[in-house]
DNA sequence: GGTGGAGATGAATACGTTTGCAACACGTTT
DNA sequence: AAACGTGTTGCAAACGTATTCATCTCCACC
């Protein structure tokens, strides 16, 4: 009853079986297509006999729409980018599309190569994540008319669209939230210097601090890894005159750097040192680290690159959006409840 | 001097400018193709001027090679998963082969469907990760003649080749490490009962401790999830009588288990309790857990599964292999070091 | 100088589908 | 009765490539 031959069955076979022309198989299985009661009922049989399914590849061929999203993506250490790969698949796939996976060191070069692969499966659209990308680049893309977002990542290239939490606006929220727990002397750890959640995160936070007329007290780059993060971290507190609070640009490297405080330098987190990171993965709230974040709303994040993104596809000459979401500060044990000010 | 028309670029426009027929320009481009120095040199300058690179779709349309491989997944919550997708992704693209990705609940009839829309894009191999799949799919795969491979899991079905770490040893080994540290009360967290995994890592922990002459103390499951983890932990542990070690089934859910060992029960680790956890993913040797592990060999597992799924891809015959791959265990400070017997 | 063979080349076909076009059927309106 | 719309249907032409087959070139060899 099901295909017992191991040549895949065509549209062909269908129409021949149901005594049709192969036209009016197609036509029964494609959306826009109109057929008869008689004769879709006729093809379905057939088709279910056989069990025919429509070859996809084929069927780009002659569209010029694959249905396939390419993903790039450059490292997967940060537990925030398997998350945004798994809600952003599911998302996809309910739409009927698929993610094509890419992994890119973050390399000019490399990034060059990856894209020119991805042009070669003529993907539908493309989502960059945790890579960045030059305007040469973004300029052939366009050019190709293959609509491409960058997630959680933004360029001054204007062609591009985007979708960001509002890190500006989280760093501000972390920086009131150290001070309003007491906090005098603050540090701040960075991510990979040319990274925009970096400047963004770090702008911000510094206005924050300006607010109340405290200039940053030092400052470390761990680069978005772990290992580095926790050698800023030794190095920032090995002095005399330590922080009591620091502001590390992702909870990836919070971690390292709370492990750091602990375990090596035997301070007390919360007590001597007041720790708050950024995207509050699931491991934040771990009772192990129980880590102040700023939350990033992966699901909206994701949501609007698919939008976006579809939108772009079936309207060629639309605009590219650039979406800011607002995130929310979570206020956990890694720092002084506000207003504790000795 | 780039492309700089909307419409695609194509073998005949090629032709036309280098002045060869299109078949020429295919040769140039196809691996196995012969042409003379002449043409080639004619063909690649007219390539380059045009931008042009072959169309994998249609390629794939005329060789019945897609240079996909279908990657389903279940869950991307522990840590294993989202590596090992990234190094199989890296893996493939090596060889020159692209990853679809297919997130799957893990229902049967989710999986199912799933199935069918892998094969909708003549995916040329598949990976099963983190997901179990029904010996009828597994027929109907197999008479398609797409190789499927299991990654870390596996299945009765002899038509299934699969790769995993010798759970049994695994199991064993951690059972030997918690009694030569002296523990004497034993317990045990299980993952998801229907999983191989889970199945094999039990059946070796009970005969390490049977070789001992010790029977289990007590049981619960975890079922792979980090709040049911916990959950299990909190009444394994209510008791008066309680273990003084416990093996959890894999590293994601024994981090649930020491936070709450330690945060809502207040007990030490490994003084009170030793814990062990199996994978050694990245954050077992972070030192807020310092978690003694069984190391699967992620990087030897890819390995061998690229290879398997490669080698059944240009040999539809040959027979499905079944890797088992040494592990390794990992001492750390979640358990007491061995002869610490009191 | 003729023969053979290896290598290069182009015309044509196939892969499995969608879709424009024309033909057709059938019921409704003038 | 003729004209007209509306909805179905099949034919044939694409989509962009790999590959078979026959033809041709060129050179070495006897």
């Amino acid at each position: 009853m099901a295909n017992d031959s191991i040549t895949r069955v065509t549209s062909l076979d269908v129409a021949r079986r149901a005594g049709v022309s192969q036209s009016a198989v197609s036509r029964v299985f494609t959306p826009g297509g109109s057929a008869s009661a008689q004769t879709i009922e006729k093809v379905r049989r057939a088709a279910d006999a056989l069990g025919y399914r429509p070859n996809v590849l084929a069927r780009a061929m002659i569209t010029g729409k694959s249905r396939i999203i390419g993903l790039v993506v450059a490292y997967l250490d940060n537990y925030f980018y398997p998350l945004a790969v798994e809600r952003l698949s599911v998302a996809l796939q309910e739409q009927g599309y698929h993610v094509l996976v890419f992994m890119a060191s973050n390399t000019v070069g490399h990034v060059e190569g990856v894209m020119q692969e991805i042009l070669d499966y003529q993907v539908d659209g493309i989502v960059l994540a945790s890579v960045s990308m030059s305007s040469v680049l973004a300029a052939r893309c366009d050019e190709s008319g293959i609509p491409v977002v960058l997630f959680n990542r933004t360029q001054p290239d204007a062609r591009l669209a985007s979708v960001t939490t509002d890190n500006v606006d989280g760093g501000r929220q972390i920086a009131r939230h150290l001070i309003a727990g007491g906090a005098q002397r603050i540090g701040y750890i960075a991510g990979f210097e040319g990274a925009s959640t970096q400047i963004d995160r770090e702008a911000g936070f510094r206005s924050g601090l300006e607010e109340a007329g405290i200039t940053l007290h030092s400052r470390g780059v761990g680069n978005f890894q772990h290992a580095t993060a926790r050698a800023a971290a030794l190095e920032m507190f090995a002095g005399r005159d330590r922080p009591d609070a620091v502001f590390v640009c992702n909870d990836h490297m919070a971690f390292a750097v709370m492990d750091v405080l602990r375990t090596k330098l035997d301070l007390d987190v919360p007590g001597d040192v007041a720790v708050a990171g950024f995207d509050d993965v699931p491991i934040a709230a771990w009772a192990a680290y129980d880590l102040t974040s700023f939350r990033q709303p992966l699901d909206r994040m994701i949501a609007a690159t698919v939008a976006t993104l579809l939108h772009r596809i079936d309207d060629g000459a639309a605009p590219p959006q650039r979406h800011v979401l607002a995130g929310d500060l979570i206020r956990r044990g890694s720092t002084k409840a506000e207003g504790t000010v000795p």
